[in-house]
DNA sequence: TAGGCTTATCGTCAACACGACGATAAGGAG
DNA sequence: CTCCTTATCGTCGTGTTGACGATAAGCCTA
Protein backbone atom coordinates (compact mmCIF):
# COMPACT_ATOMS: atom_id res chain seq x y z
CA UNK A 1 0.00 0.00 0.00
CA UNK A 2 2.27 2.50 1.40
CA UNK A 3 5.01 2.77 -1.07
CA UNK A 4 8.03 5.53 0.17
CA UNK A 5 9.82 5.30 -3.45
CA UNK A 6 6.47 6.42 -5.07
CA UNK A 7 5.09 8.99 -3.17
CA UNK A 8 4.23 12.42 -4.78
CA UNK A 9 5.54 15.59 -2.60
CA UNK A 10 2.89 17.62 -1.31
CA UNK A 11 3.34 20.85 0.96
CA UNK A 12 2.00 20.85 3.98
CA UNK A 13 0.24 24.39 5.40
CA UNK A 14 -1.79 25.29 8.52
CA UNK A 15 -4.56 27.84 7.77
CA UNK A 16 -6.36 30.13 11.03
CA UNK A 17 -10.00 30.80 11.03
CA UNK A 18 -9.33 32.92 14.41
CA UNK A 19 -12.58 34.91 15.50
CA UNK A 20 -13.72 37.00 17.74
CA UNK A 21 -16.73 39.12 19.06
CA UNK A 22 -15.92 43.13 19.58
CA UNK A 23 -17.69 46.27 18.75
CA UNK A 24 -21.20 43.98 18.45
CA UNK A 25 -19.84 42.08 15.62
CA UNK A 26 -18.14 38.96 14.63
CA UNK A 27 -14.66 39.50 13.38
CA UNK A 28 -11.90 37.35 11.31
CA UNK A 29 -8.46 37.79 11.91
CA UNK A 30 -7.00 38.62 8.60
CA UNK A 31 -3.59 39.06 7.13
CA UNK A 32 -2.60 41.26 4.21
CA UNK A 33 -0.14 39.49 1.53
CA UNK A 34 3.20 41.00 1.59
CA UNK A 35 4.03 38.72 -1.64
CA UNK A 36 2.34 37.01 -5.17
CA UNK A 37 0.37 35.49 -5.64
CA UNK A 38 -2.66 37.37 -4.13
CA UNK A 39 -0.09 40.42 -3.19
CA UNK A 40 -2.01 42.39 -1.23
CA UNK A 41 -4.81 40.52 -1.13
CA UNK A 42 -6.41 39.72 2.49
CA UNK A 43 -5.72 36.10 3.81
CA UNK A 44 -6.09 33.66 6.69
CA UNK A 45 -3.14 33.75 8.76
CA UNK A 46 -1.05 30.47 8.69
CA UNK A 47 2.11 28.95 7.37
CA UNK A 48 3.93 25.90 6.73
CA UNK A 49 3.74 22.96 8.80
CA UNK A 50 7.84 22.18 9.52
CA UNK A 51 9.01 18.44 9.38
CA UNK A 52 9.66 17.49 12.29
CA UNK A 53 6.14 19.03 14.15
CA UNK A 54 3.05 18.10 14.72
CA UNK A 55 0.31 19.39 12.14
CA UNK A 56 -1.70 20.28 15.70
CA UNK A 57 1.20 22.12 17.05
CA UNK A 58 2.19 23.66 14.00
CA UNK A 59 -1.61 25.29 14.39
CA UNK A 60 -0.77 25.91 18.07
CA UNK A 61 2.19 27.92 17.23
CA UNK A 62 1.00 30.13 14.15
CA UNK A 63 -2.14 30.95 16.59
CA UNK A 64 0.54 32.31 18.60
CA UNK A 65 2.49 33.93 16.20
CA UNK A 66 -0.36 35.57 15.09
CA UNK A 67 -2.33 37.03 18.15
CA UNK A 68 0.27 36.68 20.94
CA UNK A 69 -1.74 34.86 22.84
CA UNK A 70 -1.92 31.29 24.36
CA UNK A 71 -4.52 28.87 25.81
CA UNK A 72 -7.17 30.12 23.30
CA UNK A 73 -9.95 27.14 22.12
CA UNK A 74 -8.18 25.64 19.23
CA UNK A 75 -9.88 23.00 17.04
CA UNK A 76 -9.23 21.12 13.74
CA UNK A 77 -12.05 22.49 10.79
CA UNK A 78 -11.50 20.32 7.55
CA UNK A 79 -8.58 20.01 5.06
CA UNK A 80 -8.50 21.40 1.67
CA UNK A 81 -6.79 19.56 -0.94
CA UNK A 82 -7.44 20.78 -4.42
CA UNK A 83 -4.86 21.07 -7.08
CA UNK A 84 -4.57 23.98 -8.29
CA UNK A 85 -5.86 25.95 -4.67
CA UNK A 86 -1.92 27.07 -4.51
CA UNK A 87 -1.05 28.31 -7.92
CA UNK A 88 3.08 27.36 -7.51
CA UNK A 89 2.61 24.23 -6.19
CA UNK A 90 1.00 21.25 -4.61
CA UNK A 91 -0.42 22.40 -1.03
CA UNK A 92 -2.81 20.57 1.41
CA UNK A 93 -3.94 23.05 4.23
CA UNK A 94 -5.42 21.73 6.81
CA UNK A 95 -7.64 24.33 8.21
CA UNK A 96 -8.38 25.04 12.25
CA UNK A 97 -10.98 27.52 14.05
CA UNK A 98 -10.19 29.41 17.06
CA UNK A 99 -11.78 31.62 19.03
CA UNK A 100 -10.66 34.42 21.46
CA UNK A 101 -12.17 36.72 23.42
CA UNK A 102 -12.07 40.58 22.50
CA UNK A 103 -8.51 40.78 23.28
CA UNK A 104 -6.97 43.53 24.68
CA UNK A 105 -3.92 43.53 23.21
CA UNK A 106 -3.75 44.81 19.56
CA UNK A 107 -2.56 41.75 17.03
CA UNK A 108 1.15 41.64 17.02
CA UNK A 109 1.88 41.12 13.45
CA UNK A 110 5.15 38.98 13.62
CA UNK A 111 5.90 37.80 10.65
CA UNK A 112 2.55 38.30 9.14
CA UNK A 113 2.37 41.90 6.93
CA UNK A 114 -0.64 43.66 8.40
CA UNK A 115 -2.92 41.87 10.76
CA UNK A 116 -6.47 42.96 11.51
CA UNK A 117 -9.33 42.26 12.70
CA UNK A 118 -12.32 42.16 10.16
CA UNK A 119 -16.12 42.11 10.80
CA UNK A 120 -17.32 38.88 8.79
CA UNK A 121 -20.07 41.03 7.01
CA UNK A 122 -16.97 43.49 5.38
CA UNK A 123 -14.80 40.58 4.11
CA UNK A 124 -15.20 40.18 0.36
CA UNK A 125 -12.26 38.51 -1.25
CA UNK A 126 -9.94 36.33 0.05
CA UNK A 127 -6.63 34.98 -1.42
CA UNK A 128 -6.38 31.09 -2.62
CA UNK A 129 -9.94 29.91 -1.39
CA UNK A 130 -9.74 31.18 1.99
CA UNK A 131 -13.86 32.40 1.39
CA UNK A 132 -14.69 28.89 1.91
CA UNK A 133 -12.33 27.84 4.21
CA UNK A 134 -13.63 31.27 6.42
CA UNK A 135 -17.29 30.28 5.66
CA UNK A 136 -17.16 26.77 6.72
CA UNK A 137 -15.29 27.95 9.87
CA UNK A 138 -18.12 30.52 10.79
CA UNK A 139 -21.02 27.81 10.32
CA UNK A 140 -18.85 25.25 12.64
CA UNK A 141 -18.78 27.85 15.17
CA UNK A 142 -22.54 29.26 14.74
CA UNK A 143 -23.46 25.30 14.72
CA UNK A 144 -21.32 24.75 18.12
CA UNK A 145 -22.93 27.43 19.67
CA UNK A 146 -25.99 25.21 19.76
CA UNK A 147 -25.18 22.08 21.97
CA UNK A 148 -21.47 22.88 23.31
CA UNK A 149 -20.67 25.73 25.90
CA UNK A 150 -18.29 27.01 23.45
CA UNK A 151 -20.05 30.45 23.70
CA UNK A 152 -17.68 31.12 26.65
CA UNK A 153 -14.24 30.63 24.95
CA UNK A 154 -15.59 34.35 23.10
CA UNK A 155 -16.15 35.86 26.56
CA UNK A 156 -13.56 36.57 29.07
CA UNK A 157 -12.74 34.99 32.49
CA UNK A 158 -15.64 36.83 34.14
CA UNK A 159 -18.49 37.66 32.68
CA UNK A 160 -22.73 38.55 32.94
CA UNK A 161 -25.58 36.46 31.55
CA UNK A 162 -26.41 39.13 29.24
CA UNK A 163 -22.96 39.41 27.70
CA UNK A 164 -23.27 35.22 27.20
CA UNK A 165 -26.30 36.45 25.26
CA UNK A 166 -24.29 39.27 23.09
CA UNK A 167 -22.18 36.99 21.96
CA UNK A 168 -25.28 34.32 20.80
CA UNK A 169 -26.72 37.08 19.57
CA UNK A 170 -24.09 38.28 17.13
CA UNK A 171 -22.51 34.93 15.82
CA UNK A 172 -25.98 33.63 15.28
CA UNK A 173 -27.17 36.87 14.07
CA UNK A 174 -30.84 36.75 15.79
CA UNK A 175 -32.42 38.13 18.56
CA UNK A 176 -32.79 36.24 21.91
CA UNK A 177 -34.91 36.81 24.65
CA UNK A 178 -33.02 38.02 28.15
CA UNK A 179 -35.58 35.82 30.50
CA UNK A 180 -35.52 32.46 28.58
CA UNK A 181 -32.06 33.16 27.58
CA UNK A 182 -31.56 33.48 31.38
CA UNK A 183 -33.65 31.02 32.59
CA UNK A 184 -32.12 28.59 30.14
CA UNK A 185 -28.18 28.98 30.72
CA UNK A 186 -28.58 29.23 34.42
CA UNK A 187 -30.63 25.98 34.29
CA UNK A 188 -28.34 23.65 32.65
CA UNK A 189 -26.17 22.00 35.46
CA UNK A 190 -22.05 23.28 35.40
CA UNK A 191 -22.43 25.44 32.11
CA UNK A 192 -22.04 28.71 34.21
CA UNK A 193 -20.70 29.17 37.60
CA UNK A 194 -21.04 31.96 40.27
CA UNK A 195 -18.34 33.77 41.17
CA UNK A 196 -20.50 35.70 43.93
CA UNK A 197 -19.55 38.80 42.40
CA UNK A 198 -21.47 41.15 40.28
CA UNK A 199 -21.03 44.08 37.91
CA UNK A 200 -22.70 46.97 36.59
CA UNK A 201 -20.50 47.78 33.57
CA UNK A 202 -23.76 47.50 31.60
CA UNK A 203 -25.89 50.19 33.39
CA UNK A 204 -28.96 49.29 34.85
CA UNK A 205 -29.11 46.46 37.80
CA UNK A 206 -25.91 45.01 38.46
CA UNK A 207 -25.45 41.64 36.80
CA UNK A 208 -24.27 38.50 38.85
CA UNK A 209 -20.67 37.47 36.84
CA UNK A 210 -20.40 33.95 36.05
CA UNK A 211 -16.87 31.81 35.22
CA UNK A 212 -17.54 28.72 32.62
CA UNK A 213 -18.16 25.83 33.98
CA UNK A 214 -16.69 22.61 33.72
CA UNK A 215 -19.54 21.16 31.23
CA UNK A 216 -18.83 21.01 27.82
CA UNK A 217 -22.03 20.09 26.37
CA UNK A 218 -25.38 21.31 26.68
CA UNK A 219 -28.14 19.58 27.14
CA UNK A 220 -30.81 19.93 26.21
CA UNK A 221 -29.45 22.56 23.50
CA UNK A 222 -29.95 26.21 22.91
CA UNK A 223 -31.67 26.21 19.75
CA UNK A 224 -31.20 28.92 16.69
CA UNK A 225 -34.37 30.19 16.27
CA UNK A 226 -36.08 33.33 16.50
CA UNK A 227 -37.76 34.31 19.39
CA UNK A 228 -36.19 32.09 21.62
CA UNK B 1 4.71 33.19 3.77
CA UNK B 2 4.73 30.45 1.14
CA UNK B 3 8.06 30.43 0.06
CA UNK B 4 8.16 27.13 -2.32
CA UNK B 5 12.17 27.10 -1.89
CA UNK B 6 11.95 26.04 1.48
CA UNK B 7 8.61 23.84 1.69
CA UNK B 8 9.03 20.37 3.31
CA UNK B 9 8.02 17.47 1.79
CA UNK B 10 5.00 15.23 3.00
CA UNK B 11 3.46 12.18 1.63
CA UNK B 12 -0.38 12.83 1.54
CA UNK B 13 -2.98 9.74 2.07
CA UNK B 14 -6.32 9.46 2.88
CA UNK B 15 -7.68 6.45 5.02
CA UNK B 16 -11.16 5.19 5.00
CA UNK B 17 -13.56 4.65 7.55
CA UNK B 18 -16.68 2.61 6.04
CA UNK B 19 -19.18 1.30 8.40
CA UNK B 20 -21.79 -0.85 7.61
CA UNK B 21 -24.97 -2.78 10.09
CA UNK B 22 -25.00 -6.72 9.08
CA UNK B 23 -26.05 -9.48 11.00
CA UNK B 24 -26.85 -6.98 14.09
CA UNK B 25 -23.53 -5.37 14.53
CA UNK B 26 -21.46 -2.50 13.53
CA UNK B 27 -18.62 -2.95 11.43
CA UNK B 28 -15.61 -1.82 9.73
CA UNK B 29 -13.91 -2.52 6.75
CA UNK B 30 -10.39 -3.70 7.66
CA UNK B 31 -7.52 -4.67 5.07
CA UNK B 32 -4.91 -6.44 6.33
CA UNK B 33 -1.61 -5.34 5.36
CA UNK B 34 0.89 -7.49 3.25
CA UNK B 35 4.39 -5.11 3.65
CA UNK B 36 6.07 -3.86 6.14
CA UNK B 37 5.58 -1.76 8.44
CA UNK B 38 2.76 -3.53 10.42
CA UNK B 39 2.73 -6.67 8.11
CA UNK B 40 0.06 -9.13 8.80
CA UNK B 41 -1.72 -6.68 11.11
CA UNK B 42 -5.33 -4.81 10.20
CA UNK B 43 -5.52 -1.79 8.63
CA UNK B 44 -8.21 1.05 7.46
CA UNK B 45 -8.02 0.77 3.64
CA UNK B 46 -6.69 3.52 2.18
CA UNK B 47 -3.23 4.92 0.01
CA UNK B 48 -1.62 7.74 -1.43
CA UNK B 49 -3.06 10.78 -2.89
CA UNK B 50 -2.18 11.17 -6.52
CA UNK B 51 -0.41 14.50 -7.95
CA UNK B 52 -2.74 16.07 -10.16
CA UNK B 53 -5.92 14.35 -7.76
CA UNK B 54 -7.68 16.22 -5.21
CA UNK B 55 -7.91 14.90 -2.04
CA UNK B 56 -11.68 13.99 -1.74
CA UNK B 57 -11.44 12.68 -5.19
CA UNK B 58 -8.71 10.26 -3.94
CA UNK B 59 -11.17 9.35 -1.13
CA UNK B 60 -13.82 8.82 -3.62
CA UNK B 61 -11.40 6.02 -5.90
CA UNK B 62 -10.02 4.65 -3.16
CA UNK B 63 -13.68 4.09 -1.84
CA UNK B 64 -14.67 2.25 -5.05
CA UNK B 65 -12.03 0.26 -5.37
CA UNK B 66 -12.21 -1.67 -2.03
CA UNK B 67 -15.80 -1.44 -1.83
CA UNK B 68 -16.69 -2.26 -5.86
CA UNK B 69 -19.73 -0.08 -5.34
CA UNK B 70 -20.25 4.12 -5.65
CA UNK B 71 -22.66 6.61 -5.06
CA UNK B 72 -22.11 5.73 -0.79
CA UNK B 73 -22.28 8.24 2.12
CA UNK B 74 -18.53 10.11 2.00
CA UNK B 75 -17.35 12.71 4.07
CA UNK B 76 -14.08 14.12 5.84
CA UNK B 77 -13.42 12.85 9.26
CA UNK B 78 -10.17 14.67 10.43
CA UNK B 79 -6.43 15.02 9.27
CA UNK B 80 -3.83 13.55 11.46
CA UNK B 81 -0.38 14.53 10.96
CA UNK B 82 2.00 13.31 13.68
CA UNK B 83 5.23 13.07 12.18
CA UNK B 84 6.51 9.43 13.03
CA UNK B 85 2.41 7.82 12.40
CA UNK B 86 4.32 6.39 9.70
CA UNK B 87 8.08 4.98 11.22
CA UNK B 88 9.25 5.54 7.45
CA UNK B 89 8.60 8.98 6.73
CA UNK B 90 6.35 12.02 7.38
CA UNK B 91 3.14 11.06 5.96
CA UNK B 92 -0.20 13.08 6.92
CA UNK B 93 -3.73 11.25 6.46
CA UNK B 94 -6.74 12.52 5.73
CA UNK B 95 -9.70 10.52 7.27
CA UNK B 96 -12.69 10.03 5.47
CA UNK B 97 -16.06 8.21 7.03
CA UNK B 98 -18.26 6.28 4.67
CA UNK B 99 -21.47 4.60 5.57
CA UNK B 100 -22.92 1.52 3.30
CA UNK B 101 -25.68 -0.91 3.64
CA UNK B 102 -24.87 -4.07 3.95
CA UNK B 103 -23.75 -4.70 0.37
CA UNK B 104 -24.88 -7.50 -0.69
CA UNK B 105 -21.44 -7.92 -2.68
CA UNK B 106 -18.63 -9.27 -1.44
CA UNK B 107 -15.78 -6.94 -0.34
CA UNK B 108 -13.50 -7.39 -3.74
CA UNK B 109 -10.23 -6.72 -2.84
CA UNK B 110 -8.63 -5.16 -5.72
CA UNK B 111 -4.89 -4.30 -5.03
CA UNK B 112 -5.12 -4.65 -0.85
CA UNK B 113 -4.62 -7.74 0.45
CA UNK B 114 -7.57 -9.47 2.33
CA UNK B 115 -10.40 -6.92 2.85
CA UNK B 116 -13.51 -7.91 5.45
CA UNK B 117 -15.88 -6.80 7.43
CA UNK B 118 -14.95 -6.82 11.58
CA UNK B 119 -17.46 -5.93 13.81
CA UNK B 120 -16.23 -3.18 15.80
CA UNK B 121 -16.48 -4.96 18.94
CA UNK B 122 -13.69 -7.45 17.98
CA UNK B 123 -11.38 -4.92 16.35
CA UNK B 124 -8.05 -5.25 18.49
CA UNK B 125 -4.76 -3.72 17.30
CA UNK B 126 -4.76 -1.86 14.17
CA UNK B 127 -1.80 -0.22 12.48
CA UNK B 128 -0.60 3.12 12.26
CA UNK B 129 -2.94 4.99 14.34
CA UNK B 130 -5.75 3.62 12.66
CA UNK B 131 -7.17 2.63 16.11
CA UNK B 132 -7.93 6.23 16.62
CA UNK B 133 -9.25 7.36 13.50
CA UNK B 134 -11.49 4.24 13.80
CA UNK B 135 -12.22 5.36 16.93
CA UNK B 136 -13.56 9.23 15.82
CA UNK B 137 -15.11 8.28 12.96
CA UNK B 138 -17.22 5.63 15.16
CA UNK B 139 -17.97 8.76 17.37
CA UNK B 140 -18.64 11.33 14.47
CA UNK B 141 -20.96 8.36 13.40
CA UNK B 142 -23.04 7.84 16.35
CA UNK B 143 -23.56 11.56 16.78
CA UNK B 144 -24.54 12.43 13.61
CA UNK B 145 -27.28 9.92 13.89
CA UNK B 146 -28.74 12.08 16.55
CA UNK B 147 -29.49 15.49 14.48
CA UNK B 148 -29.26 13.82 10.97
CA UNK B 149 -31.02 11.87 8.45
CA UNK B 150 -27.91 9.37 8.18
CA UNK B 151 -28.91 6.43 9.53
CA UNK B 152 -30.81 5.98 6.34
CA UNK B 153 -27.40 5.62 4.41
CA UNK B 154 -27.16 2.36 6.55
CA UNK B 155 -30.12 1.04 5.15
CA UNK B 156 -30.78 -0.47 1.20
CA UNK B 157 -32.81 1.44 -0.87
CA UNK B 158 -36.42 1.09 0.75
CA UNK B 159 -36.66 -0.40 4.35
CA UNK B 160 -39.45 -0.23 7.32
CA UNK B 161 -39.30 1.82 10.15
CA UNK B 162 -38.39 -0.89 12.02
CA UNK B 163 -34.93 -1.65 10.20
CA UNK B 164 -34.28 1.71 11.05
CA UNK B 165 -34.54 1.53 14.21
CA UNK B 166 -32.25 -1.28 14.09
CA UNK B 167 -29.58 1.05 13.20
CA UNK B 168 -29.97 3.06 15.52
CA UNK B 169 -30.13 0.69 18.01
CA UNK B 170 -26.90 -1.30 16.88
CA UNK B 171 -25.05 1.88 16.34
CA UNK B 172 -26.06 3.68 19.89
CA UNK B 173 -26.25 0.04 21.26
CA UNK B 174 -29.06 1.09 23.24
CA UNK B 175 -32.65 -0.15 23.57
CA UNK B 176 -35.27 2.09 21.88
CA UNK B 177 -39.28 1.91 22.17
CA UNK B 178 -40.61 0.98 18.97
CA UNK B 179 -44.10 2.96 19.50
CA UNK B 180 -42.30 6.19 20.42
CA UNK B 181 -39.56 5.95 17.58
CA UNK B 182 -42.35 5.21 15.42
CA UNK B 183 -43.68 8.35 15.65
CA UNK B 184 -40.69 10.44 16.03
CA UNK B 185 -39.00 9.07 12.57
CA UNK B 186 -43.03 9.53 10.58
CA UNK B 187 -43.56 12.88 12.39
CA UNK B 188 -40.60 14.41 10.82
CA UNK B 189 -41.64 16.45 7.87
CA UNK B 190 -39.69 15.39 4.90
CA UNK B 191 -36.99 12.68 6.48
CA UNK B 192 -39.27 8.98 5.36
CA UNK B 193 -40.91 8.94 2.52
CA UNK B 194 -43.52 6.44 1.91
CA UNK B 195 -43.48 4.56 -1.01
CA UNK B 196 -46.61 2.79 -0.77
CA UNK B 197 -45.67 -0.96 -0.50
CA UNK B 198 -45.11 -2.85 2.28
CA UNK B 199 -43.53 -6.22 3.29
CA UNK B 200 -43.57 -8.92 6.36
CA UNK B 201 -39.98 -9.56 5.77
CA UNK B 202 -39.52 -9.03 9.29
CA UNK B 203 -42.13 -11.37 10.25
CA UNK B 204 -45.55 -10.41 11.78
CA UNK B 205 -47.76 -8.08 10.66
CA UNK B 206 -46.57 -6.40 7.13
CA UNK B 207 -44.61 -2.80 7.79
CA UNK B 208 -44.94 0.14 5.21
CA UNK B 209 -41.75 0.89 3.30
CA UNK B 210 -40.11 4.11 3.23
CA UNK B 211 -37.57 5.83 0.95
CA UNK B 212 -35.10 8.63 2.40
CA UNK B 213 -36.52 12.05 2.51
CA UNK B 214 -34.69 15.14 1.53
CA UNK B 215 -34.81 16.56 5.12
CA UNK B 216 -30.87 16.20 5.78
CA UNK B 217 -31.20 17.65 9.74
CA UNK B 218 -33.81 16.40 12.21
CA UNK B 219 -35.25 18.65 14.30
CA UNK B 220 -35.61 17.72 17.03
CA UNK B 221 -33.29 15.42 16.73
CA UNK B 222 -33.18 12.27 17.75
CA UNK B 223 -31.44 11.50 21.61
CA UNK B 224 -29.17 9.06 22.45
CA UNK B 225 -30.52 8.05 25.52
CA UNK B 226 -31.82 4.82 27.25
CA UNK B 227 -35.63 4.88 27.36
CA UNK B 228 -35.97 6.82 24.06
C1' DT C 1 -34.53 62.92 47.28
C1' DA C 2 -37.97 61.37 44.16
C1' DG C 3 -38.85 59.94 39.82
C1' DG C 4 -37.45 57.80 35.65
C1' DC C 5 -34.45 54.90 32.86
C1' DT C 6 -31.98 50.72 32.24
C1' DT C 7 -30.90 46.15 32.82
C1' DA C 8 -31.43 41.78 35.78
C1' DT C 9 -34.07 38.23 37.48
C1' DC C 10 -38.20 35.70 38.72
C1' DG C 11 -42.88 33.87 37.46
C1' DT C 12 -46.85 32.37 34.76
C1' DC C 13 -49.16 30.06 31.12
C1' DA C 14 -50.19 27.54 27.01
C1' DA C 15 -48.18 24.58 23.38
C1' DC C 16 -45.46 20.98 22.56
C1' DA C 17 -42.13 16.99 22.79
C1' DC C 18 -40.96 12.94 25.18
C1' DG C 19 -40.90 8.53 27.92
C1' DA C 20 -43.83 4.87 29.58
C1' DC C 21 -46.96 1.90 28.21
C1' DG C 22 -51.84 0.10 26.96
C1' DA C 23 -54.61 -1.29 22.96
C1' DT C 24 -55.54 -2.76 18.46
C1' DA C 25 -54.26 -4.45 13.65
C1' DA C 26 -52.56 -7.76 10.46
C1' DG C 27 -49.82 -11.10 8.95
C1' DG C 28 -47.82 -16.32 9.57
C1' DA C 29 -47.35 -20.94 12.13
C1' DG C 30 -49.39 -24.70 14.32
C1' DC D 1 -59.15 -20.97 14.84
C1' DT D 2 -55.70 -19.70 18.19
C1' DC D 3 -51.35 -18.09 19.32
C1' DC D 4 -47.30 -15.54 18.29
C1' DT D 5 -45.00 -11.77 16.27
C1' DT D 6 -44.47 -7.33 14.68
C1' DA D 7 -46.76 -2.79 13.25
C1' DT D 8 -49.19 1.15 14.36
C1' DC D 9 -52.16 4.23 17.01
C1' DG D 10 -53.48 6.47 21.38
C1' DT D 11 -53.20 8.24 26.16
C1' DC D 12 -51.16 10.30 30.09
C1' DG D 13 -48.00 12.62 33.10
C1' DT D 14 -43.81 15.35 32.96
C1' DG D 15 -40.51 18.55 31.43
C1' DT D 16 -39.04 22.17 28.08
C1' DT D 17 -40.02 26.11 25.39
C1' DG D 18 -41.66 30.57 23.70
C1' DA D 19 -44.29 34.67 24.88
C1' DC D 20 -44.49 37.96 28.05
C1' DG D 21 -45.92 40.17 32.70
C1' DA D 22 -43.94 41.68 37.09
C1' DT D 23 -40.54 43.03 40.22
C1' DA D 24 -35.63 44.26 41.69
C1' DA D 25 -31.75 47.20 41.89
C1' DG D 26 -28.57 50.08 40.23
C1' DC D 27 -27.60 55.08 37.97
C1' DC D 28 -29.00 59.76 36.40
C1' DT D 29 -31.36 63.91 36.50
C1' DA D 30 -34.10 67.43 38.12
Amino acid sequence: MYEPSDFPPFAVTVDLVVLTVRADELCVLLVRRGEEPFLGQWALPGGFVRVSEAVDDAAVRELGEETGVSGLHLEQLSTYGEPGRDPRMRVVSVAYLALAPDLPVPVAGSDAAAASWVPIEEVTTLAFDHARILSDGVERARAKLEYTALATAFCGGEFTVAELRRVYEIVWGVALDPRNFHRKVTGVEGFLVPTGESTARDGGRPAALFRRGEVGVLSPPLVRAPGS
